[in-house]
DNA sequence: GGTCTTATTATGCGAGCGCATAATAACGCC
DNA sequence: GGCGTTATTATGCGCTCGCATAATAAGACC
């Protein structure tokens, strides 16, 4: 019963359009989130708003539009929530890198049904060249978080942060996606040790092409073009 | 002009069950690679094939069978292709591995197009049993092969191998996926050496979760359940 | 309270989809 | 060379899709 149960009320509530959008976007998640694939839909997405399929049209140019405004809602909200709860921990560089890494395997965090979301954006940027923007601003900012927390390490100035950014990002994003492929493959806790193992070898010196000026390193490392 | 080009020849040709199977299959994968989720269609993957649409419920039970097939059909090839670029190198372990490196990271490899198509199978495992079971044998296999290449380290024995296959594993997928979104983020060169240089720190035992009987090892690393 | 803006709904159109069912013809077999 | 098996095609049905267009009404403003 969705209209007002009044019998002579309004049949429908007249909402600023920022506060519609951002409905329409949450519809738009909720959406990817049931049905994958199938939920890019203008119907069922209007559907799960509760709303006409007419007002997707009427507040953004299109659906690729939408698509590419909650793709960049989901990963803005997961970045900053990620970064906030690493750096709210206590100057330990190791134990905010812990942080980031805990929160990033949370329950929540490899909810499979969260992944095929990404799954769904991920295919849709060979197409867009807005998901494409969209994706690659989240990555920079995904891996200047991690410059960040890598610069505070004890020997940051003999590491080259930029390239162990790149490293340590693909070890959690591997670790992730097989983990919402797969929660029962291994333990959540045995992907943050990895992660914290990693962090602490790179401490010690012990990921060779990740320090500065080996001459090992200029060979072995190609230059690294813009993210 | 498909018909022969003959005015009385044949319409079709009727070819062996099994050949003309493989032969779905692989226009499934050229669809996925083409038309990425709008591939996965009856009417478009028998186009591909050059046949109607008939003949996908007539060779198999469903698509849902003919997308698990091409699946682990894909999977197996660049699996097996992978591993045996890898063990024909000579008996230096860290050759080896690099080869496997090297062999994972080829633009080949690395082709957002065929990244689509993986794209597209791991959006059917959380609904297909028959994807998940695909998935589960591929992702095992592709352990076992890690865990062999690590096995021949010096210090293998002193190594927990598997856990360290599941960390490798996850930093070669994660490294692999970002190239695939865009191949432009780092240069391949960069992904390989990431991964002799995490090879590195585990032969050195560096990487301190993954040496055995750690007492450390006991309490972070969580006991990993079947792959 | 009338009026105007525009957020919102309702409806129709053409196309493509999966699936089922019937018709057809290639080719092995004797 | 006719015959039977079955691989293969052709066709139709009901559904959902995206998109466009017209009709409607909520709520602000004076």
């Amino acid at each position: 019963m969705k209209p007002s149960s009044a019998v002579g009320g309004p049949k429908f509530r007249r909402e600023a359009p920022e506060l519609r959008r951002d409905e329409l976007i949450a519809a738009t998640l909720a959406c990817l989130k049931k049905h994958g694939h199938d939920g890019v839909s203008v119907r069922r997405i209007s559907a799960e708003a509760g709303v006409s399929m007419g007002l997707i049209t009427h507040h953004f140019s299109g659906i690729d539009a939408l698509l590419a405004e909650a793709y960049e809602a989901l990963a803005m909200r997961l970045l900053t929530q990620n970064s906030e709860h690493a750096f709210a921990a206590g100057a330990d560089p190791y134990e905010r890198l812990h942080r980031y890494f805990t929160g990033s395997f949370t329950p929540e965090a490899i909810d499979p049904a969260v992944f095929r979301i990404w799954l769904v954006f991920w295919s849709l940027v060979p197409h867009s060249k807005t998901m494409r923007a969209v994706r690659e601003r989240t990555y920079g900012r995904a891996r200047a978080t991690l410059e960040r927390l890598l610069a505070g390490l004890p020997n940051a100035q003999g590491l080259r942060v930029e390239a162990a950014a790149i490293g340590l990002s693909a070890l959690m994003d591997g670790l992730w996606v097989e983990l919402s492929l797969n929660p029962r493959s291994f333990d959540a806790a045995t992907a943050v040790a990895l992660c914290d193992d990693w962090v602490q070898a790179l401490a010690s010196g012990s990921l060779r092409g990740l320090r500065v000026q080996s001459p090992v390193t200029a060979r072995r490392h190609a230059r690294i073009v813009a993210p």
